[in-house]
DNA sequence: GCACTGTATCACGATATGGTAGTATAGTCA
DNA sequence: TGACTATACTACCATATCGTGATACAGTGC
């Protein structure tokens, strides 16, 4: 059952880091974002479309996902064009997802 | 740059269902937990100790953990054993956890 | 310069959540 | 049964964060 220790023990300081991480994955609103994001980069006035955000809602979580680096952004004119900059994350949504379905199709398997 | 649709755009309610596990992990004190139990079962009092968190808080975390289903736990007697019934969990805390170091350490070496 | 568009920011009310202290419950042992 | 221990639960306050509406700012074209 144990686990090897494959890794030493995290700080505190070091469980608040990756604590904050998760948190910003924790909001549909970003994951939605992210979402659309996920095959290429769209401009601001997309992403208001894409989400069905408004656009200060928009703004704000693309702000937070820039802070921790998982979007970047290049401006051209009068647009923002955001993409992922760390397409790592999707790898951690799509394990979540993942795991979500197999959770799911198992519990409903009790009942079939 | 665009990565292969391999799955399926997830509806509101998926991204909401993803959203509420990874609050679940984005608070220190519940990967401490984790962390605690990495290697095998705790009781509660162990927990408290190894945690530095207080009996109440502890108590309460781990049933947010147990709601989810990333815990379960075993009574015997006056004791109650809490043990990671869902391992990928460690996996994804993992992935976040290199992610993390990959990123610091990266960012630190432009000051080398 | 002026009007317009796209994006960012600010202020604010509402809600959610963490920590704590206190209390309740259940098992144990004398 | 009664005292004791381990754990769970409740009520509360403090804080954080979301969504929104209003506003500010920057780039474009006339």
């Amino acid at each position: 059952m144990a686990r090897p220790a494959k890794r030493k023990k995290l700080s505190d300081r070091g469980l608040q880091l990756v604590a904050r991480r998760f948190k910003v994955l924790s909001e549909p609103a970003r994951l939605k974002l992210l979402m659309a994001l996920e095959h290429g980069e769209q401009h601001v006035t997309a992403l208001i479309e894409l989400t069905d955000l408004t656009q200060g809602n928009v703004s704000k979580h693309l702000g937070i996902l820039m802070d921790v680096g998982m979007v970047d952004r290049r401006k051209q004119g009068l647009n923002a064009f955001y993409f992922i900059s760390d397409p790592q994350i999707l790898d951690l949504c799509e394990l979540m997802c993942s795991k979500l379905e197999a959770e799911f199709s198992k519990d409903s398997a009790h009942f079939r």
